[in-house]
DNA sequence: TTCGTTGGTTTGAAAAACCAACTGACATCC
DNA sequence: GGATGTCAGTTGGTTTTTCAAACCAACGAA
């Protein structure tokens, strides 16, 4: 009867790469339409036949994606009518709080993967969105040069797993 | 005798979807891996062995996306030697620009997809990476409510396509 | 000489994606 | 009062993509 299960390792359980927050994000939004998908719930548009035009998706696709979402806890479904049962979706939380990767990945874009920007934000201040990265502490820009990382996760170093040799 | 040919639409041309520079910067760098690779490229992991085991993908997948992304011109590719002939991985400028979009991927992950960061970064100002995303015009954070979208893409609107009946 | 390293390619099977048509339970139009 | 439209998906059949593991060629080191 069902379809698909979540296979989601979302990089931490028995993921073989490096353990990282980036790909446990992408196990729970990654793939393919997902993001657009959130892009176009966080526009505004709930309705399930909306997000299929809007987004290009297959219909059996984006309801599998939805599901997952669902699952992962970034959007919730909402039933709007009993006698015929109908659903939308609306972002949680966590959903919301992945406009500003919505807002980094459109940034990008508008600078190399198209020729003009199909769309622009006006902020609340009156000019056009232009978002940087500023680090909360000193409030600089983050220049991606000056971070040093840190990898936390034991058995690994920045240049890979340390090799096992003990237990 | 070729394999996979780039099929991208980048969101710009024949997309049956919303034009958008988020679905056209996935469809350069949205496929599974692709944002793990360059992730390991800007921790410094130039080689393909390295990135194969530290992302945990395939190897003819990684070949393929390797060779997906020096297309797209977010990578190149240098041939460090000669008999045998070897190359090495490193970001051009859109690559390194991508570090925005990999630092909010991150700060989600770290929130809502693992139990504990399995890294960190320290920013020159001697704290913890805290990212906060800020209008270059107010300075102030951006709060994505306070956003108010402008569709430029002529046949398009908010809620999806204008209804053609014209030409 | 054999092993290990490096940057892949090949192969064959499994999984996922795609597309178009279909379904139900209504509401609305003519 | 039948025809058409809306909406949220399913279903079925085909095409693509992914995967894991093995293989390859050119060297360098032991």
């Amino acid at each position: 009867m069902g379809e698909e299960q979540v296979t989601q390792e979302a990089g931490q359980g028995g993921a073989r790469g490096r353990p990282c927050s980036v790909a446990a994000a992408l196990g729970l939004v990654g793939e393919k339409w997902s993001l657009l998908a959130i892009r176009e719930i966080s526009f505004g548009n709930r309705r399930f036949d909306v997000i299929a035009r809007n987004t290009g998706a297959p219909r059996d696709r984006l309801a599998a994606r939805l599901r997952a979402l669902e699952a992962a806890g970034v959007v919730v479904r909402r039933r709007y009518s009993d006698h015929p049962p109908r659903y939308e979706y609306e972002l949680t939380e966590a959903g919301r709080e992945l406009r500003p990767v919505l807002t980094a990945l459109r940034a990008w874009g508008d600078k190399w993967a198209v020729d003009t920007p199909p769309a622009a934000f006006t902020h609340s201040c009156g000019h056009d969105l232009d978002a940087a990265m500023v680090c909360r502490h000193c409030g600089g820009e983050v220049g991606f040069d000056d971070l040093k990382l840190r990898v936390l996760a034991p058995g690994w170093t920045r240049e890979g797993p340390a090799l096992a040799q003990g237990t």
